[in-house]
DNA sequence: GTCTATATTGGGATAGAC
DNA sequence: GTCTATCCCAATATAGAC
């Protein structure tokens, strides 16, 4: 066999990973399945063995994003909950996320998600129930802070980094990333 | 003269009007110089006799946007700084700005930003400095609540009117927007 | 200032060879 | 599974009439 399930497998991931990151660059309409596969070393034609279309491949690469994401890596067993919870949000409002380390596809997509189909919107609002527990989990043991608590603290720190992305001036992008890390912090119960 | 001065104002004025509603639901790929010509009763041809291209106009559009909206609205002068934050926050998080009622370009175009140029992404930054200096001013009189304290309650309530724009779900909607005004209004300090 | 017509470019998707 | 070649449609921008 020439080409093997494997070798299609991982070039299935190739095209999702670069995808994502395309996508959060220039917009699900500013991305060419050209471009997407040229940034893989291959062709077009070649996408269609792999994807319906450009629509599904999207849909598909919410998800790959939201697998992949910081918030869904599973807590050592030797660190608290607090601690790690901790360390989740000094990495989500850190200047290496804004400049696309591992972006949340949440944040990064925002606004890029009203113009899709009805089948990524469920995605994107499933990962987004899927962010408020596992932030909401972590503050169980040692917070008295409510479910509606964390939904303030999620849209906050989402939108920091939604905007942070856009801002030029590197001092009001700190400004706002530590107010909001102070902020969320403080809401969640002293973290 | 059978076109005045006065009737190409009233007619960049409903472009720009036009042209912000479209982007804003649709996105600046995803909007045709042609539909937006068809939104105002104008064929594409005469696009160009008001702007120099499509980016010029998105441009123009979100000064447009930021000028007519409700957070540049002037108090009445019967009324106290906190009733009128108080109110402008209720509205900020209300259904009806999700669903499009004068929506404020900073929650509708976060992520579409990113791929504009220099002078639009200029633009944007000015308007977050400018939201931020407004709900500023208004806090001063009754609230020792710091300008940093001011960025995070920005952030939380341009992501909160970013993300429920993508849900489904009213009831989630819903929760969220309130969980939101009530943490912003204490943060502001008791508004 | 606004219209119709058109030049030109580019992208999504498919066909068929290897 | 991936390639090249091609079809088809759409979009930006301009030209020239009124």
């Amino acid at each position: 066999m020439p080409y093997t399930k494997d070798h299609k497998n991982k070039t299935r991931d190739k095209i999702l990973k670069s995808a994502f990151e395309l996508f959060t660059i220039k917009g699900f309409n500013g991305v060419t399945v050209d471009d997407l596969m040229k940034n893989c070393g291959l062709t077009r034609g070649a996408f269609y063995a792999h994807f319906s279309g450009k629509s599904a491949l999207y849909n598909e690469a919410l998800k790959f994003a939201a697998y992949t994401s910081r918030l869904s890596k599973l807590k050592p067993n030797n660190i608290s909950d607090k601690t790690w919870l901790s360390k989740l949000l000094d990495e989500y409002l850190s200047v290496e996320h804004i400049n696309g380390v591992n972006p949340c596809p949440l944040a990064f997509l925002a606004t890029d998600i009203v113009t899709q189909n009805k089948e990524t919107k469920a995605t994107y609002e499933s990962v987004f129930q899927g962010m408020n527990k596992i932030l909401f989990n972590y503050t169980n043991n040692f917070s008295s802070c409510q479910k509606e608590d964390v939904l303030s603290v999620t849209a906050m720190i989402i939108g920091a980094v939604a905007i942070s992305r856009t801002l030029n001036d590197t001092a009001t992008i700190s400004t706002l990333l530590a107010s909001c890390r102070l902020e969320a912090g403080r809401i969640l119960g002293g973290v």
